[in-house]
RNA sequence: GGCCCGUUCGUCUAUCGGCUAGGACGCCAGGUUUUCAUCCUGGUAAGAGGGGUUCGAUUCCCCUACGGGCUACCA
């Protein structure tokens, strides 16, 4: 049972979830899911200050449009996932509250008794310092040059104030007394720590540089440090897949898992994702400035009532999203760039998962795209297109699906649908100047009714019907494609682009055709 | 500043000592479409620099440079 492949995701909720924390979730789900183990929920909230209305809610919503739903986490599975994965919701059900609850601030009672014990093993102490004292030390060293550490260096030197310094019963005297404390972490003098990481390999560590962190605030709320340690063991973690940031820590955990007397899970730090431009690491800020989403669903800022854009509203299939994802910082060393999810769980591999930062690339995001469009079903996405298209409220969606099915290849997204094919629904309006120009010639409007001739006196108004007939006449009288393709074209679009014209003709049927061909003849004339 | 991690085409990346350095996105050109887009074909373009180790280094080691992360009673 212990043996099983266990992973958590564990974001704070302090906003929305970023499209870097979706990747860190995907990977650990991925790798979950592979060796059938189970991928959990696990809300850290141990910081009451950041805490963000909504944004729990906002991470649970974005996995479930993933695909990527936890199996067990502090929500109930919502209806529609219900629907989507059977198979994954009965699992999700049958493990909840086995490990739960899971949102630390649920679990703030286990937490105490740990750093306790750590006390009383001496592995741990009372540090009574304020934050304005420690500010000061620091400024202090500052000022000449040096870099403060609350570690071996001072700890017991007399300027600190903590149990170490203290007798006792001053240290007993002052939790009586209720003056804040907190516990902190003593970390060892001149020992090499040989850390291990599934992507990186050896890491080794000198921990006389290491800091006494903080495993307990005053406020008395485990720091992230020892929640997660004491939650991972509790929650039997196998392998720890989080991002990059957090690598200067694994040092410290590993010593607290050594203090406990725990067995450590495996660590794999992900690389982080990189802006498209410049320096640093992928912000909200990118998104706006270059006019792409860095969150999975629309997020709407309780405090300041901004807003910003989702891949979801954008109109971003999460198939093409999961696929982006996996596909910055992991490859499967083929040339296969395509990947379902149910592939990518297949071949996922965290040994094949890169060092370096990958930078984002919106134009391959849109690539992707493009590439599921194709795959969906036309009817599904005319519905899609008619739920956001007021003018085709009223048209049958079958129609529209035969719309989209001649237009979808030319498009990313179903919001470009309307204008890559607006004539199909409404008559041009105006003509495009230029295109008057190169179609209109001398003659045009007799070729025109000819045309409308042709086009009346056609009793199976068919594609090849309506092609071999046309294109009979303009061969057979030598008359020149352009003169009458480009005219038609015109006046069934209102431009010189879209689909093939018969297949237009065909769509829109034998009166509106007539009908369009007269309207541009009478404005020649 | 200190500590840790990283470095192949513009971007994402393949290569686990033998390389004419492969693919994808982007870009450019040609073809298809007598339209535009799609699509197809082709092209462009790379192992940071310097030392080693080796018959041979993109690949292994060291140094430098550059990039990134961390350095809170935040996660």
């Amino acid at each position: 049972m212990s043996k099983n492949v266990r992973v958590r995701f564990a974001p704070s909720p302090t906003g929305p979830l970023h499209i870097g924390g979706v990747r860190t979730a995907l990977f650990n789900y991925l790798f979950a899911k592979k060796h059938g183990g189970d991928f959990v929920l696990r809300i850290e909230d141990t910081d009451q200050n950041r805490y963000v209305e909504g944004a729990e809610d906002y991470i649970v919503e974005a996995l479930n449009w993933c695909g990527i739903p936890f199996d067990e986490g502090p929500h109930l599975v919502t209806e529609a996932h219900k629907v989507n994965n059977e198979n994954v919701a009965s699992s999700n059900l049958s493990h909840q509250n086995n490990y739960g609850p899971y949102r630390q601030s649920e679990r703030k009672h286990l937490y105490k008794q740990y750093a306790d014990q750590l006390i009383v093993e001496g592995k741990a102490y009372f540090a009574f310092d304020t934050p304005e004292q420690l500010d000061a030390h620091r400024k202090d060293h500052e000022a000449k040059g040096k870099t403060f550490i609350y570690n071996w260096h001072n700890r017991e030197k007399g300027r600190l104030v903590n149990s170490l310094v203290l007798s006792e019963e001053d240290t007993k005297a002052k939790i009586e007394a209720g003056e804040h404390y907190v516990v902190r972490f003593k970390s060892p003098q001149d020992e090499t720590l040989r850390l291990k990481d599934i992507i990186r390999g050896d890491i080794s560590i000198d921990t006389s540089v290491l800091d006494d962190k903080i495993l307990f605030k005053s406020d008395g709320m485990p720091t992230y440090h020892l929640a997660n340690i004491v939650d991972d063991h509790l929650m039997q973690i196998s392998h720890v897949i989080r991002g990059e940031e957090w690598l200067p820590s694994l040092a410290l955990h590993q010593l607290l898992y050594d203090a406990f007397g725990w067995k450590a899970p495996q660590f794999a730090h992900l690389p982080l994702i990189l802006k498209p431009v410049g320096k640093g690491k992928l912000s909200k800020r990118d998104g706006d400035k270059l006019g792409f989403p860095v969150f999975p669903l629309e997020w709407a800022d309780p405090k300041t009532n901004e807003t910003s854009r989702g891949y979801k509203e954008d109109g971003y299939f999460p198939e093409a999203v999961v696929n982006f994802l996996a596909f910055l910082g992991w490859n499967p060393g083929t040339e296969q760039e395509i990947f379902s999810l149910e592939q990518l769980v297949n071949d996922f591999e965290l040994e094949r998962v890169n060092k370096a930062g990958a930078r984002f690339d919106p134009d391959k995001t849109k690539w992707f795209n493009h590439h599921y469009m194709q795959q969906q079903l036309d009817f599904e996405l005319a519905e899609q297109f008619k739920s956001t298209q007021l003018e085709l409220s009223d048209i049958d969606v079958n129609y529209v699906a035969l719309v989209v099915g001649l237009i979808k290849e030319r498009a990313t997204f179903v919001n470009e649908f309307w204008d890559l094919s607006h004539f199909f629904f409404v008559a041009p309006k105006t003509y495009d100047e230029k295109a008057l120009k190169k179609a209109i010639k001398e003659g045009t409007v007799d070729l025109m009714q000819k045309v409308i001739e042709i086009v009346s006196v056609t009793r199976e108004f068919t594609v090849q019907n309506l092609q071999s007939k046309i294109k009979g006449w303009i061969t057979g009288n030598e008359i020149g494609f352009g003169k009458v393709m480009m005219p038609l074209r015109l006046a069934l679009v209102g431009a010189l682009q879209g689909p093939d014209v018969f297949e237009i003709m065909f769509l829109i049927g034998k009166n509106e055709t007539v009908k369009r061909i007269d309207t541009l003849v009478s404005s020649i004339e």
